[in-house]
RNA sequence: GCCCCUGUGGCGGAAUUGGUAGACGCGACAGAUUCAAAAUCUGUUGUCCACUGGACGUGCCUGUUCGAGUCAGGCCAGGGGCACCA
């Protein structure tokens, strides 16, 4: 008998779906819409293993839809600009275009031999002028609307990127790509107003349904709504006004000093005269975002000399400190200090002497004063003239009631989320279409000028920006005036890139930047997957940029993926040599004794954790190596089975065995009964019975389940329950007559049908051996008849109080007390009963009965 | 510190949402086939015991219930997110 020959296989079915052009769509209002999307790549150069978990899920809902009669747009594109272009053509001397091109073409022969049901006419790289051309032409939209402005503003300085970044890509302090210690600076920055759009953003979270609940959280946490008060307190012997933002104006008779940030203009005005503040000041420049983690402890600062007049309290006058641990673009960039309640400030009040007062009783209406720790609970407002009495939350009116009645305060919602600061200092990005012009000051690029083309001629072997030291780029005239003016030479963040793609791939060429006719019949995406890692950046800035193209009238929605999926890791066992080195999984090999050796010097090797598939760990498997190994089909089928798809999977060689043995085996099954099957389109046989009829019910059940399965994601459910058949399947034994045969015939499509989205290339192979002259990719989704889905008998449990004495069978939805009877008839029922009265005995049809005594 | 998630055999994980815990896969063991192996097929496989039966068992403790992996309260462990955010 014929083996099957996966590498052979897979490339007739791919170029068959190639030449037939199966998978290329176009708006179709007969059809309902599915749009189905993967996070798209970057083209480092290879995919990996968790693209392969990715890219296959979508690709499993994708031609899973299309079977059940959606229009499917699965498309697929390279988020093409970045920083490592850039390192490649400095460290290898490449042209970024050239080395991101030639990457694109190997990832896209690798995906190609996925056997993905993508519309690759579709294809879009965001490094192409006829991509980025468009964002420039949206960017001028958004500058017309006064959703982009630019600002003068402190930014973080990657020293090692030379770059600046988002706050959203600083982690602990460091750049999220270089992982180098972020400075501060002061630049010219282009920024989204995304910051206007923190109460629609937050309230766009509860719309989204079909979002994971943590996603949503951790989005709710970083918009970071918090409501309180502005308080304006006077600057004694002065006409200034000090205006601080506080969370707990209830706490405001507790107050004993004020601090504002390094950078609050107060603090800029007083600098000057005092050197003592002026060296605090630049020691918090140097401290940056970056030693924070280190210092974190330690709340410092340096009296001003000036005082502010309590507004409640007549006389009551508070220092003014410049403090390290309060930020400039958070709130009004000042406090009040509250010691007794507040963590920060009883530190700051420990270290420099100042007042502690307790104006909020503890629990049980602890009134004694403030000992070793702050009291941050809820309470009865003490000491606080006409707060006494409220509770916290009641006082928190009070005060501001009374505040705005003195004309000293009103009350404030806050934000945590701050504009979005998109200059970026590099070549390799979409060029900011804007002049500065001597005599117009900065003036957008005419529309019909765009796209602005990246130069080729550029070098890279100095730091900095290489559009900037580029001899005559940015030489240009003002389209304003006419006269000789110079370009913008900053690029914008990556993040713009991705942040409006899905709306693009829905017309890709289109000579707008995105189609109305197609956003309005593509769009929202309905299922959208991809890495937990971009819960925030991308997948707000992308609800950002919807909310903003609807502003420009590009778009007509707000929320432009309604369904998300995150996708756990793919990871490994880690191996080590003795000497302490990494080894890849291929190096190891179990010996004689069981024991992991190394494979060419025998040298015994430690078995480390499991973890997150890494270069630096070695703990990697190349995709390209598993296809050829196991095939396209049986790599897809692994990573789908087993593990939940929203949590981590582990990577290991006999599972993916055992998906090659499955492929095997259903192949070998398909080709020895192709002569017990009927002949296609034989009508149903009206002698379906016994074995043929329990099989045609297996079969129609798990169809009902997998699809089900499907639907909700549930791959390793599918599939177990798929394995569950291909049991059933093998078990049966029929004996020719026709009945068999068609029972056979349908089980065996089903199977074929229902394995079809996650073995594509197997299923085409089956369903044409079936005789099927149209593609299984064309064909329609097995359909259960609910009938053949439910049983007449079932197996009811009995217990004894509450423990599983017997099973019975008896039939579907019988008599309450029929069952009861027979329940209690059972032998091993009456033993465990044994002298004891019957009390009760509770029966939930075609489920159990539980007999208490 | 605050918020969230997870905890089930040797391992990955099922469990119709309060109703027979351990489906399915991996691994292991035994057998068939084979000169032998690979491949394939068939069994067995939660723990314990006085083994044709029974006890225990879903991180731990308490509770609700006829009945709890599932619900409630309190712990423990692991993972993730947020944070000088006033």
């Amino acid at each position: 008998m014929s083996r099957y020959n996966a590498k052979q296989v897979e490339a007739k079915w791919q170029s068959a779906w190639d030449e037939k052009n199966t998978f290329e769509v176009g708006v179709d209002h007969s059809k309902p819409k599915y749009y189905v999307l993967e996070m798209f790549p970057y083209p480092s150069g290879n995919i990996h293993i968790g693209h392969v978990r990715n890219y296959t899920m979508g690709d499993v809902v994708s031609r899973f839809k299309r079977a059940r009669g959606f229009n499917v747009l699965h498309p697929m594109g390279w988020d093409a600009f970045g920083l490592p272009a850039e390192n490649a053509a400095r460290d290898k001397k490449i042209h970024p275009a050239e080395w991101t091109y030639a990457n694109i073409a190997n990832m896209r022969r690798e995906l190609k031999s996925m056997g993905l049901s993508l519309d690759w006419s579709k294809e879009l790289a965001t490094c192409h002028p006829g991509y980025y051309g468009h964002q420039q032409k949206l960017f001028l939209e958004f500058l017309d609307k006064g959703l982009v402005y630019r600002k003068e503003s402190w930014v973080n300085w990657d020293p090692v990127d030379m770059t600046v970044l988002a706050n959203e890509q600083v982690i602990d302090g460091r750049g999220w790509r270089s992982g180098a210690l972020v400075e501060k600076r002061k630049l010219n920055q282009w920024m989204f107003r995304i910051a206007d759009y923190s109460e629609e953003l937050l309230k766009g979270l509860d719309t989204l349904d079909r979002w994971p609940e943590r996603v949503r959280l951790m989005q709710e946490n970083w918009i970071g709504k918090s409501s309180g008060a502005k308080v304006n307190f006077k600057i004694a012997d002065s006409d200034d006004n000090l205006e601080i933002y506080t969370t707990r104006p209830d706490t405001l008779f507790g107050a004993s000093f004020m601090a504002v940030a390094a950078d609050h203009p107060l603090t800029q005005s007083l600098k000057d005269d005092n050197p003592a503040i002026a060296e605090f000041v630049a020691e918090c420049h140097r401290m940056g975002t970056s030693e924070e983690a280190i210092e974190k402890a330690e709340k410092k600062g340096v009296p001003t000399g000036l005082y502010a007049e309590h507004p409640f309290i007549e006389g009551k006058k508070l220092p003014i400190f410049v403090a390290n641990f309060v930020l400039m673009d958070y709130g009004t960039g000042a406090i009040f200090g509250c010691p007794g309640h507040d963590q920060r400030d009883f530190d700051f009040a420990k270290k420099y002497n100042q007042e502690i007062a307790r104006v909020v009783a503890g629990p049980e209406g602890d009134e004694s004063p403030i000992g070793e720790e702050p009291y941050m609970g809820p309470g009865k407002i003490i000491n606080s003239e006409f707060l006494n009495g409220l509770t916290t939350e009641d006082a928190k009116e009070a005060a501001i009631t009374k505040l705005v009645e003195m004309q000293s305060g009103e009350k404030t919602i806050n934000y945590r989320l701050r504009d979005w600061g998109l200059s970026r200092q590099r070549y390799w990005g979409c060029p900011i279409p804007v002049v500065h012009c001597d005599n117009c000051g900065t003036v957008p690029e005419k529309a019909e000028n765009l796209p602005i083309e990246l130069p080729e001629d550029v070098t890279f072997d100095k730091p900095g920006n290489p559009l900037d030291h580029h001899p005559t780029w940015k030489e240009t005239t003002c389209p304003s005036c006419g006269k000789p003016a110079t370009r913008e030479t900053d690029t914008m963040d990556t993040f713009v890139d991705s942040s409006w793609y899905f709306a693009r791939f829905c017309a890709p060429r289109d000579e707008d930047p995105v189609s109305r006719e197609a956003v309005d019949y593509w769009l929202p995406v309905d299922q959208y997957i991809g890495g937990i890692e971009h819960a925030i950046l991308h997948l707000l800035y992308s609800r950002f940029f919807s909310r903003a193209m609807k502003e420009t009238g590009a778009v007509d929605f707000e929320e432009p993926f309604s369904g998300l999926f995150t996708q756990g890791m793919v990871t490994h066992e880690t191996y080590r040599a003795e000497d302490g080195t990494w080894l890849f999984p291929q190096e190891v090999v179990t010996n004689d004794d069981g024991k992991p050796v190394h494979i060419e010097t025998g040298a015994s090797v430690t078995i480390g954790g499991v973890e997150k598939m890494s270069k630096s760990k070695k703990n990697v498997v190349d995709p390209g190596e598993i296809i050829d190994k196991f095939g396209a089909d049986a790599a897809r089928w692994f990573v789908l089975s087993d593990s939940p798809p929203d949590r981590d999977m582990e990577w290991t060689d006999s599972g993916a065995t055992g998906a090659w043995r499955f492929k095997q085996r259903l192949y070998r099954f398909a080709v020895e009964n192709l002569e017990n099957i009927a002949p296609l389109g034989a009508s149903e046989s009206s002698a379906i019975e016994g074995d043929a009829l329990a099989l045609r019910k297996e079969a129609h059940k798990t169809v009902k389940h997998v699809t089900d399965a499907i639907e909700k994601l549930h791959f390793n459910n599918a599939i177990a329950r798929i394995y569950e058949f291909m049991k059933a399947l093998s078990e049966f034994k029929g004996n020719g007559s026709d009945g068999d045969k068609w029972a056979l015939r349908e089980a065996l499509e089903m199977m074929t049908g229902m394995i079809g989205p996650m073995m594509p290339h197997l299923g085409e192979e089956i369903w044409e051996m079936l005789g099927h002259d149209v593609l299984l990719a064309d064909s329609p989704w097995p359909v259960a008849i609910e009938e053949l889905t439910v049983d007449n008998t079932v197996t009811i449990a009995v217990q004894v109080k509450g423990k599983l004495r017997a099973t019975i069978e008896v039939a579907k939805d019988e008599d309450a007390k029929k069952v009861e009877e027979e329940a209690l008839a059972e032998p091993n029922v009456q033993k465990a009963i044994g002298d004891n009265p019957v009390r009760k005995v509770i029966v939930v049809p075609n489920r159990i009965v539980n007999v208490v005594i």
